[in-house]
DNA sequence: CGTTCAGTTGACTAAGGTCAATTCCCGTGG
DNA sequence: CCACGGGAATTGACCTTAGTCAACTGAACG
């Protein structure tokens, strides 16, 4: 069940046996079917969420069109961080594109370990970084790049995505329309 | 010298005087000229820059284009976490908008710190939560947003920026072209 | 088989970009 | 004190890109 979580975070931090019970003892583990919700729109987020299995995304809902913000696979966390932090309600959903199984760890949980293995913030603190890191990924792609740039980057970088994710859901991430992602598709065959 | 970036850490972290000698003893001032670069696409970022006095933009040269990312005044910290994280080529720029006084803290110094006074992985952490919030809220005001809301936006929210910072960079912020900032300032007063 | 939904395509629209001319603002030096 | 120079901001004419809407195709599933 957790074998996959103690390895990444042994990985990080060295823990012994003790340090290392404490922790797997706050996690839970709950299933999801695909199109499930693991997060609503002004829900607070509670938790962060470890993917054992399976494959989600989150998206933003403005106006009735929704706007893909990032999809994660199994092994990567996931969490609403400014809901999670600031205890706010979230504007974000975190969708199933599969069946997953999750493994998640609760705020107050997480600040308890904080206070009785210190070594975890280590592990906030990189967790943070990661969480910055991937959006300032994003972020640098759709300030510094076309529709059509982003669209190659993606190809090229996480080719699993075409795999695993429906195209209307691409285009999203990509900040375009599902035809406009046609069109590109189209343009470059073309070439 | 230091009295605003103890004041701020203090608030943050709980250390005694001598703790608190570990840290400044770690920190250096430099000032900058208006239009000088604190730091430049390429560099690798080696310090964290915290903002005694001025105003710093950061921005991306693409093809010849300035992409103005964000801007920090007094009493705030920036640096290219990427970069920081990383160790790796920066793609940002970080300049001076005014006349600045910058206290800056390295990174090799920094992870000493974390091995001499444990608790600043707590400030470590809470700096990366920062990193991301910042950028987290800069993503969903362009992902969620027309160009017109974004204007709407900061003028609302940071009303400080218009009175330091000259329009063609304010409309590289938001997104877009001088002209296209213009019009849209022309269409709300027409309103 | 028929329903449903993703993906594509065409015709048209809208938003923002480009380029160039003009005006405004401000600092500097005669 | 005023005139000039230069960059910032605005404006107009035109172009490019993506969005919208609707029709059509095709594959998936019950």
């Amino acid at each position: 069940m957790y074998e996959q979580i103690t390895k990444q975070i042994s990985h990080l931090i060295q823990l012994d046996i003790k340090e290392l019970e404490c922790f797997t003892s706050k996690l839970q583990v709950q299933t999801l079917k695909k199109k499930e919700l693991l997060l609503q729109e002004g829900d607070i987020c509670k938790y962060a969420y470890f993917i054992n299995s399976g494959c989600l995304r989150y998206f933003y809902s403005v106006e009735g069109v929704e706007n893909t913000g990032q999809f994660f696979f199994e092994n990567n966390w996931y969490t609403d961080y400014d809901s999670f932090l600031l205890g706010k309600p979230s504007k974000q959903n975190i969708e199933a594109l599969e069946d997953c199984e999750i493994v998640f760890l609760s705020k107050t949980d997480l600040q308890h370990l904080f206070v009785e293995v210190p070594k975890f913030e280590k592990f906030g603190r990189i967790m943070a970084e990661n969480a910055y890191l991937g959006i300032r990924n994003k972020n640098e792609m759709l300030v510094n790049q076309t529709a059509e740039e982003r669209y190659l980057t993606l190809i090229k970088e996480r080719p699993k995505v075409f795999e695993r994710v429906p195209q209307h859901y691409i285009a999203s991430y990509l900040g375009i329309k599902p035809p406009s992602l046609s069109r590109i598709r189209r343009r470059l065959v073309h070439k």
